[in-house]
DNA sequence: GTAGGGTTAG
């Protein structure tokens, strides 16, 4: 039986949300629908009474319009849900109320109340009703239900339970419609869900507070309190925090449990503090408490983190040993380990060798294939995916919507995309700010500016609060396209919408002022971060030596580097990367050697973009063995070279008519299968060309085509350009056949170049024949 | 108490 409050209501400050109730669907017809305008009159009903619920007795009761009242199956459940209540089948009452708030779905507390109020006002179990329906809503997570039932009994003064009070608060803890208590007595676990309900909202300093003043006076912490507050710190990044908790928690006498233990290791983990987490789980043992599943799993995930594959595996070897099987937890951390180092086919592999051993993947697993089959590009891959989903009985949910929707967007399928949009607003998914900021993303990559303004401003007009990132997102639009005027007009926005800016919108702004030529207004944004409580990243430093280094200026990119190391910033590959371009800019490659190899010192590995950078300084220096001992140098690192580093030799090797190094390197690669931009082969083909050996013109031009580059009338322009002024006119015919046999006419530019090259040889029969064909194109008219 | 999504720099 429910404890009744013997208090009056009014425990807790709940914010109704604005909107709230809807306007109930026209199909929820019912007797209160249309009872307003009809008579009472006394029927007799079969209501057990509260007083002798032992006793089924006929009671005369008045309701309006009987016959439509006895019909409408909503009314008819809650003379139903009266009669449990006034025989104490209290459980019988939730459950069947359950039932109806399911079948109805959220938004039907105004018709259930409605119907509450106008039709069983003054029967002996009403209070109980309406303190269990706020109470069910409340479990069933449909919280603004449970608020506007509350909302109701405050006006019908009728009293809630603590145990509702406590229900409603423990849903409301993730969503920020709780507020500050007020005068109020509590049942024992109330400042419990409090605490819990403000470390769900990331509240920690509230609950902190609120921890310090009640303690001991008006409630006891327990154990899940300070779980709860370790949970909290580790989800801020305070893992310091959550360590002194976690002492705290010993000091009150409290042994900890498995949720204390995997709650740290959890936080450590992601902190990249993997030894610290290990000697936490040694304690663990130590002490008795049992590893679990989920304790392995997160220090899997922690050396996933790091890239740790084989110290992961060994971690699941020992979890086996330990007579523990690793779960659909376990596999997606190792699906995910596949993806996130680019290996999205070992990924597939491993969900095949799991779904032939007959286990079920969920949609998380999924999901993470799917992002990683966008983010490599295989957006063919994608289709067949979301079948085998579908096929195996799987919702998409909101995140697998998001990543679909991000990467179709990503992949420039905007149509696929609303597509999509349109499907969640069906399945009642509505898109969040992760789905319109791809929008918002898409728009801004195309510089389609005001389209991206004008969903920003309809989101803003719609009165949600909105996410700062699709501020930011719009933001950098702006000052990628030197728009600063707009740029700030709509950082200045953000404070109007009760928001704050983060440090990516003020990257962004810095990046548009130096794009814009006002670097000194970018400094002066960068020295004013902190009036905002921001500190500058990695990020901002290096946008703005990036500017520095555009004007030449190598001294302020060094005073930069002083300033972020002495500010704790740590330079990344990124940071190097505009260093070592900006020397080698300066003619000091030796300098940007040294750089690059000190990365390797501070454990910063060179991507692919840190090689190219120094590589493309010493070829343009033209040091071609450095830029080759550099290449070599990547694959001893297990670094892929990429086409723009093979740009780069091409373009080296064919600058200085080493056209035998370029042929053997260009053969060489073509058959390893490496994959090249179709810079590199037109490089060569031209050097051939220039050359006069239209042969291996033709012959790498031929390559050309069969490894799928689509071929224009630039590519037969540059070589067919180059023959006639080598005068090598009948070699110029051969390529003016395969382009015309290629279907791509003839254009006047070219015409003049062949024109002038046949006059010039007296070859008057092709002088004819150009003029021939470019009457029959129609270019030539007159 | 564990696994999945968006914005910024070369």
């Amino acid at each position: 039986m429910l404890r009744r409050s013997i208090l009056p209501f009014r425990p807790w400050k709940f914010k109704i949300p604005a909107g709230f109730p809807p306007t109930p669907p026209s199909t929820r017809s019912s007797a209160a629908a249309s009872a307003a305008a009809t008579a009472e009159e006394e029927v007799d009903l079969s209501v057990p009474s509260s007083r002798s619920p032992d006793r089924e007795e006929t009671t005369k009761v008045r309701v309006r319009n009987p016959r439509r009242f006895l019909r409408d199956p909503w009314v008819s459940r809650l003379v139903f849900c009266h009669n449990l209540a006034g025989r104490g089948m209290i459980e019988d009452l939730r459950e069947l109320l359950k039932q109806m708030i399911v079948d109805e779905g959220s938004n039907s507390s105004p018709t259930l109340c409605g119907i509450l109020s106008d039709n069983f006002k003054g029967w002996d179990c009403n209070g109980l009703i309406w303190d269990n329906l706020a109470n069910v809503y409340a479990e069933t997570e449909m919280v603004h239900d449970a608020l506007f039932v509350l909302g109701k009994m405050i006006d019908l003064n009728i009293q809630a339970s603590i145990l509702t009070f406590d229900s409603l608060m423990y849903s409301l803890r993730c969503t920020g419609l709780l507020c500050a208590p007020v005068e109020v007595a509590c049942s024992e676990n109330t400042y419990n869900t409090l605490i819990d309900s403000l470390c769900k909202q990331f509240r920690l300093n509230e609950a902190i507070r609120l921890f310090q003043e009640k303690r001991g006076c008006e409630f006891r912490p327990c154990i899940v309190t300070f779980n709860n507050f370790i949970c909290c710190s580790c989800n801020m990044g305070y893992v310091g925090l959550a360590n002194s908790f976690f002492s705290m928690m010993i000091k009150h006498g409290f042994i900890p449990n498995k949720y204390s233990y995997n709650t740290i290791l959890h936080g450590l983990c992601g902190a990249g503090l993997m030894e610290e987490a290990l000697r936490y789980s040694e304690d663990m043992e130590r002490y008795g408490v049992e590893p679990d599943v989920v304790t392995y799993n997160v220090l899997v995930y922690g050396y996933h983190l790091l890239g740790m594959k084989s110290e992961a595996q060994k971690l699941i070897q020992r979890m086996v040993v330990k007579g523990l099987e690793p779960d659909i937890v376990t596999y997606t951390i190792l699906i995910s380990g596949h993806c996130r180092g680019g290996d999205v086919e070992e990924g597939l592999v491993m969900r095949q060798e799991l779904l032939s051993r007959g286990f079920q993947l969920n949609i998380i697993t999924y999901s993470v294939l799917l992002d990683c089959l966008f983010k490599m590009g295989r957006v063919d891959g994608v289709d067949w995916l979301v079948e085998e989903i579908r096929a195996v009985g799987l919702d998409l949910d909101h995140i697998a919507y998001s990543i679909l929707i991000n990467g179709y967007c990503r992949a420039g399928d905007i149509d696929r995309a609303i597509q999509l949009c349109r499907i969640m607003y069906i399945k009642k998914i509505p898109p969040n700010s992760y789905v319109h900021g791809a929008v918002l993303s898409y728009l801004c990559k195309r510089e389609m500016l005001s389209d991206a303004r004008w969903i920003l401003d309809k989101l803003i007009e719609s009165g949600q609060l909105l996410d700062v990132v699709l501020y930011n997102i719009v933001i950098d639009g702006y000052a990628k396209a030197g728009d600063m005027d707009d740029a700030v007009g709509l950082y200045e926005q953000i404070f109007n919408s009760g928001l704050t800016p983060t440090i990516v919108t003020f990257n962004s702004l810095i990046h548009g002022f130096c794009k814009s030529g006002m670097l000194n207004k970018a400094r002066v944004l960068l020295h004013s971060l902190s009036l905002h409580g921001l500190s500058p990243n990695a990020v901002t430093y290096t946008t703005l030596m990036d500017a520095y280094r555009g004007e030449g200026n190598i001294n302020v990119i060094v005073e930069l580097l002083h300033e972020m190391v002495a500010k704790g910033v740590a330079p990344n590959v990124v940071t190097y990367s505009v260093i070592m371009k900006g020397f080698c800019e300066q003619g000091q490659m030796w300098v940007s050697r040294k750089i690059l190899k000190d990365m390797y010192d501070k454990c910063i590995s060179p991507d692919q973009i840190a090689y190219n950078t120094l590589i493309q300084g010493f070829c343009e220096a033209g040091n071609v063995e450095m830029g080759f001992f550099l290449h070599d140098e990547m694959l001893q690192k297990g670094l892929e070279p990429s086409p723009v580093t093979y740009n780069l030799l091409f373009n080296v090797l064919c600058l200085h008519g080493d056209l035998k190094n370029a042929d053997r390197l260009l053969d060489m690669l073509v058959e390893k299968g490496v994959k090249l931009r179709k810079f590199a082969y037109s490089t060569v083909i031209q050097a051939h060309c220039i050359k006069g050996n239209a042969c291996k013109a033709v012959l790498y031009f031929d390559k050309m085509v069969k490894a799928g580059f689509e071929i224009s009338i630039k590519d037969y322009s540059a070589v067919i350009n180059r023959l006639c002024k080598r005068n090598l006119l009948n070699d110029a015919k051969v390529f003016l056949k395969m382009m015309l046999r290629d279907g791509i006419p003839l254009d006047l530019e070219l015409y003049v170049v062949m024109l002038n090259a046949s006059r010039r040889q007296g070859d008057h029969r092709f002088e004819i024949e150009l003029q021939a064909i470019i009457i029959t194109s129609g270019l030539l008219c007159e």
